[in-house]
DNA sequence: TACGTTACTTCTAAAAAGCAAGCATTATGG
DNA sequence: CCATAATGCTTGCTTTTTAGAAGTAACGTA
């Protein structure tokens, strides 16, 4: 059990998501249905505004995240999932199984993990949809 | 596609891999049979020692791995993974499946990836064991 | 052309991480 | 039974990152 040391797949993951704000505005992009500055940050999960431009930047920079704008709205930018966003999906599937499964706190929705735990497979699709 | 807000399994997974190294011992625990603390230190990827030794209690207080004494070796100990360490498995291999697809520099091992991709419930139960 | 909305940027203080050094505990060799 | 070495940290200081409040710039609307 074992794989090459150098360009390590877990240390990509971590230059990317390994922080604290990174993985839950993916989150609120494929759950929530947040797409702009204003949804983010009024959020409720106390993500400083400097901290919020940062971390967008950097997520688009590495291809997470597209910004565009918003035709209808001033100057209102869209924040969207590219594919390689949506791809997370299979990896978010796997976080929320095993958090539901090791802390009680932690809530989901019974449709959700059951679907989940029956046919993950058809829930990444939809999810990627 | 929606889940509950309250007790959310992102934040928690964030709660305990939010950082740069957490899941970096876990892989080193994993894939690479280190298991103690001169072995993480010298591991090369830069950890300092106040850092790892703050992120090896954190990992301990939430139940990832297990610290004992070994016997035979003065006052050294061995880090392990728990159960619910070891089932992390599953979204490891997510990171690594999903770092290769999109990261040209990620490099893993052909036969890890193509058993990653033909079959991997076998994979993860080899992995846990 | 003033005003509201949105998306940031800037500044300062607080928290965390990095770094070098030192200390404690447990063998081990003389 | 005392000095030495190996291992696992802790401590104190410096540097980097984050938090929080405030301010600015672009755009559309009245």
């Amino acid at each position: 059990m074992n794989y090459d040391p150098y360009g390590c797949p877990i240390r990509y993951w971590l230059s990317i998501f390994g922080d604290k704000w990174s993985l839950l505005i993916v989150r609120d992009i494929m759950f929530k249905e947040r797409q702009n500055y204003g949804q983010f940050q009024s959020a409720g999960e106390g993500i400083s505004t400097s901290v919020l431009a940062s971390r967008l930047n950097h997520l688009e920079k590495y291809g997470i995240i597209s910004k565009s704008h918003d035709e209808d709205h001033g100057k209102r930018y869209i924040y969207a999932l590219t594919d390689k966003g949506k791809e997370l999906a299979g990896i978010i599937i796997n976080i929320i199984d095993w958090s539901e499964k090791f802390d009680e706190k932690t809530l989901v929705e019974e449709n959700f993990i059951s679907a989940l735990r029956k046919n993950p497979e058809a829930l990444m699709k939809k999810m990627m949809s």
